[in-house]
DNA sequence: AACTATTTATAAGA
DNA sequence: TTCTTATAAATAGTT
């Protein structure tokens, strides 16, 4: 546009290509600004040389990606279905793989035996077999355990009683002074006042863990001690 | 640029204003599409005027999503962070799930019951030993299924057996004649050339489904059948 | 990177 | 919006 005019084609030239792009990369970058002071508007110009380098331009007071936002949202385009088209492979996978985790469980449920092939069947009923066995001997374990823990709560109850009944004796007058000043103790370990819990066939009746959560677990293990014994 | 020169600040007067933007507009876009000719350049322009209206260049032989792929790929900037967000959330909390069936699986194989609730280990063992039954049943009737077509089998090659053997009567001579025509029934049958196959003896020793990947099946068909019998 | 002749863009007006 | 046109700005080719 200066020396002469140029025919709008490609600059076969290389480096007169290479000079004629970053002047008029340079004019281009400098309208756009002017067009945003001027018009008060946003602009975002992103360009790649033939070399494959980026330069981009964008208005002040605005990125990027917010440029990228507004843009589809005005035009209505997902730009960024490449973007997660993978993840979405992935998750379906994982889908997948969910699917046959539950098969897999409800299989050894007894459930959706149908296509199960005989030698399938074989090895899900010496697995879960086993796996009885094997939870069986936990339970019990479990159990013993329980029971060990009640037996030492049982043996600390009655020494306390004791302890109790001794200073019970030596004062010899107004009980309820010394088992009030013990009565936090007390609630800590049984959960009910000294006046209850002391009584001492109350007091083992009454016996339970302290969590109420843990109520039916006790329940269960005393009725499988019971059957036990 | 003509008629007086005007200072680079925006423009009051709104009609003026959106002209400006106009004509500037394409100017900065006739610009664009010769720096995309003559320099081979890939360029794009996105534009938000203050009354939110969105124009764009955006070079030919490219989409303005592919620019958008390169202008990632080249500046090394995340734009679409906000869009995936999500997806990474539905993909940790399917690991998750994931994660916790793969868990109950072991457990049902009697690993990992450290951890389990005294409760949940009698549903366990409950389930499994459910599983173990339905299973259990499940197998037999495999079994007696796969019994059933090995008898209709043998029935069959009995009733073939019959039958050329009263061809053979009949011809009463050249008995390889008569066996080499029905060949090809034959060995569809069993897998054997009728000389083979034809020796009763033989036959019902070798019987065997036409699957070469059943035979185990059909192997521990036969033990159990052995037992059950 | 700087110069400059010339083309191109465009502000203001119609 | 478009056309016109005087003038500002951009830039092709040169140094």
């Amino acid at each position: 546009m200066a020396r002469g005019k140029i025919q709008i084609k490609k600059i076969e030239n290389s480096t007169n290509r290479q000079v004629t792009y970053s002047k008029r990369r340079n004019g281009l970058f400098k309208k756009a600004n002017e067009l945003t002071v001027l018009c008060d508007a946003k602009v975002s110009i992103i360009m790649v040389s033939c070399t494959e380098k980026l330069h981009e331009y964008i208005s002040p007071s605005i990125t990027t990606k917010q440029f990228f936002d507004q843009y589809q949202k005005a035009s209505g385009i997902d730009l960024w279905n490449s973007h997660y088209e993978k993840m979405q492979e992935e998750l379906r996978q994982l889908k997948d793989v969910n699917t046959n985790l539950r098969r897999q469980i409800r299989q050894r449920l007894g459930d959706c035996l149908e296509n199960v092939g005989f030698e399938e069947l074989l090895d899900l009923e010496r697995e879960s077999q086993e796996a009885v066995y094997i939870i069986r001997e936990r339970k019990l374990k479990v159990i013993s355990n329980k029971l060990e823990t009640c037996k030492k709560k049982v043996r600390s109850a009655q020494d306390v009683y004791k302890k109790l009944m001794h200073e019970f004796d030596i004062r010899g007058e107004d009980p309820q002074y010394g088992m009030i000043e013990d009565a936090g103790e007390y609630e800590a370990l049984y959960g009910y006042p000294p006046h209850i819990a002391a009584a001492p066939r109350i007091l083992t009746l009454r016996l339970q863990p302290n969590h109420p959560n843990d109520l039916h677990a006790a329940a269960s293990d005393l009725t499988t001690y019971a059957l036990l014994g």
